[in-house]
DNA sequence: AGTTTGACAGCAC
DNA sequence: TGTGCTGCCAAAC
């Protein structure tokens, strides 16, 4: 496996409970800031239990997909305390975490 | 070694 | 808001 891999794994261990991230952030601090794309199909085919994957979400709030259920996501989510509506996640920008701030809960 | 495949991002409409 | 298109990148073929 190669070093982005367990980079973007790394990062993922850093997002706190109740925050989230986007894949492009998760890019970025795994040092390839236009690997989105790229960090979506690692993750599909992460076998590493444990990590909070469901943490990670598209551009703009958007919930993003999750395997075969995308649902399961957004019921992860809602029972971090986060707000799902359809395929977005209310006040994204409260919740995001750009790994930037080490998690501390802003307001 | 060239092609295809997406849990994406960003912008033009 | 939503849809479509292009650029991107690691992996599997």
């Amino acid at each position: 496996v190669s070093v982005f891999t367990r980079r973007v794994l790394q990062a993922l261990t850093r997002i706190p409970p109740g925050r989230v991230t986007t894949y492009g952030d998760v890019a970025r601090l795994a040092g390839r800031p236009r690997a989105a794309r790229a960090v979506g199909n690692i993750m599909r085919a992460a076998d590493e239990p444990g990590l909070p994957y469901h943490r990670v979400v598209a551009s703009g709030g958007r919930v993003g997909g999750y395997g075969s259920s995308p649902q399961l996501k957004a019921a992860l989510l809602a029972a971090e305390g986060l707000t799902v509506r359809g395929t977005r996640i209310v006040d994204f920008r409260r919740h995001r975490w750009t790994g930037k701030t080490r998690g501390t809960p802003s307001h």
